[in-house]
DNA sequence: ACCTGAACACCGTTCAAGT
DNA sequence: ACCTGAACACCGTTCAAGT
């Protein structure tokens, strides 16, 4: 027999019990209410304990991120039109956000890191690619349908919900504001549902014009 | 003669100072830096002074955005199409925070409280109300402008730059993902200006096409 | 090898005191 | 009235020590 080598004590954690005791946290407490002594606690280890799995705090967000994001399906839909299955792709990435709206601040800076996002962007560009989008056209039309999820999904969540931005557009003086003051009117009757599509369906309808 | 009144000390700061010396730390040692004890440093005085003129660092985050928004000419522009015209205005917001790309992450979360977002948004629906929206039409064209912007911008200034995105990138295996490498390639050649003047351009193409 | 506890260098903010 | 300095309750992270 070969001499024995020390046996490693085994870890007591996974990445992945990382990333849901983190999610945990944030679902209930918020997002201020992330820290590395929080998220130990909710391990029932301490603080320092999680240093084994991940280098600093900007990797516990990335695997917060990852943790959301993973949720989401990123195989081509059956739908007949390259809209139809455009929009099923970022509609499927805002629900699975929208379940977590908590996060929204972290997904711009981690999108980079996520696996999801790689596989769900080789699948938009699939999608684009069979309608007939090449190069720089493909390009813009993948960073334009980028822009308006990241933007529209933040609008949602940290829009009117915050309190402070209702308020203000409800305390506006018709006489200075008047389109706005009437907007604001209509805004409250639109669901968010029907204002993501909405937007999104223009934007689709601009790729469908410039690729005559 | 009257009693004279006990003379009121005089204030040592304005808030417009606060706000400007805040901006000189975010632009030369990046959003990180932004601290009370920072702002203090650059005006001089002690940390606690700014508490006579922000209530919390909330509140000087908010006048940060609003110094920067503030240089946004909110006017109607001449333009003769109303494409056109909308195009000026977003564009313009997206100069105005071009020059400082560190505050970019403050903007979702302190939109709401710009006197400038507020006069950019009429002069916005202004623009569309001439071209004929109205109604629910009119706040899905404004929600949907609004969230390409903040997207966009965002895209920009937190995307490859941050160094892990474009190297994530670079090194994709082109088994597995052969849409995203080939296009990788692509977007290296185009510039941000007009990926941005592209995306947008989708959006406005599509609003026409909706107002038929 | 993995985990712990104390400690360090920061934060924002409260409070009592100075002028 | 306005400003200051010390102090409090937090952070993320380093380090030396335990098993």
């Amino acid at each position: 027999m070969y001499a024995v080598k020390a046996m490693p004590r085994p870890r007591s954690l996974t990445p992945a019990q990382l990333a849901s005791a983190a999610l945990a946290v944030i679902d209930r407490d918020g997002l201020s209410a992330l820290t590395m002594r929080a998220v130990a606690q909710e391990l029932g280890t301490s603080p320092m304990a999680l240093y084994r799995y991940v280098a600093d705090r900007d990797e516990l967000e990335a695997l917060v991120v990852e943790e959301v994001l993973s949720t989401v399906d990123t195989a081509a839909p059956p739908d007949e039109s390259w809209q139809d299955r455009v929009g099923v792709l970022v509609q499927r990435m805002r629900v699975a956000i929208g379940g977590h709206p908590a996060v929204v601040p972290l997904l711009p800076v981690h999108r980079h890191r996520s696996p999801t996002v790689l596989r769900w962007t080789e699948t938009v560009l699939g999608v684009l690619a069979e309608a007939g989008f090449a190069g720089t056209r493909r390009v813009v039309a993948l960073r334009a349908l980028l822009a308006y999820a990241v933007g529209a999904i933040q609008l949602e969540h940290l829009g009117p919900l915050s309190g402070s931005g209702t308020d203000a557009m409800a305390g506006l003086s018709p006489a200075e504001f008047p389109h706005l003051s009437a907007t604001a009117a209509d805004a409250r009757r639109v669901r968010p549902d029907a204002e993501f599509d909405g937007g999104l369906d223009l934007l689709l309808r601009g790729l469908a014009v410039s690729s005559d």
